[in-house]
DNA sequence: ATTGCCGTTGACTATTTTTGTCAAATTTAT
DNA sequence: ATAAATTTGACAAAAATAGTCAACGGCAAT
């Protein structure tokens, strides 16, 4: 199972490219520092970023955003107990709201 | 279905007690004005807040706690493609920290 | 029409959180 | 050892959020 963290990943596709932090930073036009904190977790990443590291790596965006956005959902419920039966309660929400969407 | 959001949710629990939103704002001890955008969604809800109008109704917390946190998961993937499949991700990843508790 | 009560709105400030920049320190590889 | 790569922390800038306040509008009763 994908139990990896989005950051883990894009720093397993950057070392599968065989490019340095410096090289990718200055490519998506981030600073190092920022980048390597990103890769360990230790700032967030935005939509935007990912996007850009996506191209950068040739990688599948979707599978990436889906990570991306798994881990902001994960933060909104951190060590809430009943985080698990808001997912779900947002899940059904979510669908009512495709369904009928547009009113 | 609960299709409503919390911020009605909370109106409608106060309109039934009877209570103007200046007093409920003084036993919450917070600003009338505050109070009346976040029962209209105009600014968003705090957890603090959301326990203190449970209790000041006396009514039942986790329902309104699972409201408010589906609420904010909601907003991390409103307009996203990938939303729902983002949100069965971080069910499973959920579950998955849930079964590996402590390591 | 005035008073009183309730809720809404917007402008403003303060506070907190997030973001960006940089250089020094540490680690890793050659 | 030295050079490249990465990490770290301090700091400033910018953005998002939260709080304060007064004016405004609706409505009912008189």
């Amino acid at each position: 199972m994908s139990t990896e963290t989005i950051g883990e990943k894009l720093r397993q596709l950057r070392e599968q490219n065989n490019l340095p932090l410096r090289k990718v930073a200055a490519l998506i036009d981030i600073d190092v520092a920022i980048l390597s904190k990103m890769e360990r977790g230790e700032r967030k990443l935005t939509k935007e970023i990912v996007l850009r590291l996506a191209d950068t790596y040739k990688y599948n965006v979707d599978e990436l955003l889906v990570l991306f956005l798994s881990e902001r959902i994960m933060y909104e419920i951190q060590d809430e107990a009943l985080g698990e039966k808001a997912l779900k309660v947002a899940e059904r929400r979510v669908k009512y709201l495709k369904e009928n969407k547009g009113k």
